[in-house]
DNA sequence: CCAGGACTGGGCAGTCTGTACAGCCGGCAG
DNA sequence: CTGCCGGCTGTACAGACTGCCCAGTCCTGG
């Protein structure tokens, strides 16, 4: 598996087996300190300390904001919608689907459809609410929404972590 | 495994005006503690502590884990693949694309195709490995992959607090 | 009208954080 | 080979925060 060499941003960013230990114990127990982590990391506090800052500013750990889980706020219906978007509209497009609070994601992609992106709601009655206000918007031409049923993977990050590490996925 | 331990989501699940405010706080500022959110929040400590307390237990915050940027590791590529599954193999599948550290998220959906996972990669080729090994198992009839461009609305959860609070947008 | 729940304001002991410093070690350059 | 440099280790200290407890007040529902 050659890796052709990555010319974008801090692709180099390479994470050594510490770092990784590091982000797998606060993954894992976000509420401990920095000197629990030294304790269980088998290293003093200082080098912790600096791993910590270093991930933070290469920017490979963004911050430690809390998960909100849509849900429990009352909108358990979660869905994916792929719309069409008529030329020269995107712009347009993306800022009114920013300004709508169940838009959780919005990505622009490749294949049939210019973009994708993620939203919930109350119920699936609810969901066609959202919906209507989501496309009724002129520029997007077609949509296709597909409700997500069951998450058998919720979003995880830790099995790549321990790639980049070099090593194989963590305890699994 | 799949979905960690849910507290039963009570879909009732309300928050208030403060709950929200704590919750934006809490995102704007990870770092800060419980004394100085009461600080700004301009209550005691107790109720920020308390508040804090029922969130979680409510499951409306999940935790405070690090938040790891795919991006920052080495994995600049992002993708949505649809794929096809045959019949009785959903087990098996969902399994295999568990085992793959590129498969951040996994969900069944409605639609023509079974299951949506967001994928990761190196680079364009590397999504080429990566398709690969996703695709190369027993049960999944035919795959769609498009590619991430761009990310103009990266997931966001404040909107969605700030309206489940009753109140409008934060920003705005 | 009373009880229960929530918020306030204080206090106490224990622990952690931010920061600094000196020593040690392995790698790189001259 | 030698010197320099960056990274890790221990240790230390002052300041700040957390967890926990309590009494008093206010508001709402039964």
């Amino acid at each position: 598996m050659p890796v052709p060499a990555s010319p974008h941003i801090g692709a180099a960013s390479r994470i050594d087996a510490l770092d990784a230990r590091l982000i797998e114990l606060l993954a894992a127990e976000p509420r401990i300190g920095v000197l629990e982590c030294s304790r269980r990391l088998q290293v003093a506090r200082g080098t912790v300390q600096a791993r910590l800052d270093r991930l933070m500013a290469r920017g490979v750990i963004g911050g430690f904001g809390p998960e909100v889980e849509p849900a429990a706020l009352g909108y358990p219906v979660t869905a994916f919608a792929t719309l069409e978007i008529s030329q020269g509209q995107g712009v347009d497009v993306r800022a009114h689907l920013a300004s709508v609070p169940e838009v959780l994601e919005l990505h622009t992609i490749t294949g049939q459809g210019d973009m994708l992106c993620r939203i919930v709601a109350r119920s699936n009655a609810d969901l066609q609410r959202v919906i209507d206000r989501v496309v009724g918007f002129d520029g997007i031409v077609r949509a296709a929404t597909a409700i997500a049923l069951e998450n058998p993977v919720p979003y995880r990050v830790l099995p790549l972590v321990a790639q980049a590490a070099g090593g194989e996925p963590p305890t699994a």
